[in-house]
DNA sequence: CCGGCGGTTTGGCAGAGGTCAATGCATGGG
DNA sequence: CCCATGCATTGACCTCTGCCAAACCGCCGG
């Protein structure tokens, strides 16, 4: 029900397919995978893919799917998740822009991929891709590290998820935002997650995450401001808190 | 205390540093990630490498070490594992004959490795390991497939730990091994792993991996034969336990 | 062959957290 | 500007599973 967007989801390839353009004035063009491409090779790869926007609850690739496309996310953040038969969900990663999207060298999608904000992605048909990766070691060396990356930082969340309390998650969740998120004037950060979204990362229920942060609250250690945002007033206590006090 | 071999563990690169060996008559050859270099590129990685014996419980890798070898595993099953401060474990992978461990690349090792059984591998100092790989696209892009293959499974994993069962974990550990595992004649296979080491994977507890063993054990799906082995009598059964029936 | 050790199983119990349900309250549309 | 919708919060309850403790029993060494 909050993936309305997803209904149309099939679409998002033609949503809007920009006229190819120049890497120049891509945000993500020095943290991007394509970052250390030369000039002519990186207009090559630019003329692969094409520019997508993508509105909030659209979703891009599905469980199980047949792999056709990877993307770079020049804007906004998107969830991955998977599903078991009946319906639970748990979100596996959490990517925001310059991150690498999709499955390349691979002939199955393994999880869902639904955009939580609006975001822009500079996609690519895989086996294209996959053919210029191939050429290109620098490329490919990006995208091996990127990939260790993503490991590590999901066999971490392995632990949360296997052996920490609801508590620890929910304060190591919040320092894990506050670190990728930028804090406004008045150290605000926007979460781009809803109370369910954030439910199925940390492996609990709605109620559980919203009784914890009621309670770290009413501590004192964060603020709730609005539906979405959360200060942290006490950074020190939180990190206590994640690690089991 | 399952893991005394791990006290004098900063010793397995000592252990056993056999003569090079040449690549011929390595069991894994052709499954491991230097399968499809050229002959003397096969024999140059090999040269930098050597081959390593450990015994069951010997930890060759800490969390957080710095990343100073990686290694093919020739024979033998290893554990890699995350701690919380307080000495809660998670295990985050199991691996076998054939695969690859250590983190290329990157300076810090993000989980301890230690042995299951007694096991063999093929080690390289991660620097002339990482300039070696840099140098053949080949590997790299084996090394690259290998990593993608291994995030799917871990991110399928997290599916498990956040959103199943005790029972639907227990089932879905004990498919997950038979289909690894060669059975004998009688059908029954040798966990490499304790009980304590199966709830580490599976994050819950011993107890609880117990009771739900002895449960599918009453319902006659499964026979426990001895203190390790397992016989699946009806692995439709297990599979619908597996998903939540 | 026997005894002891260490892993495993079983029991009892308590509590963290899931489920169901009702209320509260941002947010956006009219 | 106000109301309606849907997310979030809070409460009550109950169950699953963790924790503590005791009994059990493969397996190895003597």
């Amino acid at each position: 029900m909050q993936f309305d967007g997803a209904q149309n989801g099939a679409l998002p390839l033609m949503t809007r397919a920009c006229a190819p353009q120049s890497c120049d004035q891509c945000g993500v063009r020095d943290r991007a995978i394509c970052a250390d491409l030369s000039e002519p090779d990186r207009d090559a790869l630019s003329r692969i893919g094409r520019r997508v926007t993508l509105h909030a609850g659209q979703t891009v690739m599905w469980e199980g799917d047949d792999s056709m496309v990877v993307a770079n996310v020049i804007e906004g953040t998107l969830k991955l998740a998977t599903s078991t038969g009946d319906g639970r969900e748990q979100i596996v990663g959490v990517v925001y822009a310059s991150d690498f999207i999709g499955r390349p060298f691979g002939a199955r999608t393994p999880h869902s991929v639904t955009a939580l904000t609006d975001a822009r992605l500079c996609l690519f048909p895989r086996g294209r891709f996959d053919g210029f990766a191939r050429d290109h070691g620098d490329l490919q060396h990006r995208l091996l590290q990127r990939t260790l990356d993503d490991l590590d930082r999901t066999r971490a969340w392995m632990l949360l998820l296997g052996r920490k309390t609801a508590r620890e998650k929910v304060a190591t969740f919040l320092l894990d935002m506050a670190r990728r998120l930028q804090a406004d004037q008045a150290g605000t950060i926007e979460l781009p997650l809803s109370r369910q979204q954030i439910a199925d990362i940390l492996g609990t229920t709605i109620e559980t995450v919203s009784r914890q942060m009621s309670d770290f609250k009413r501590r004192g250690i964060i603020a709730l401001v609005g539906r979405r945002g959360v200060r942290l007033n006490d950074g020190a206590a939180l990190e206590a808190l994640a690690e089991g006090v």
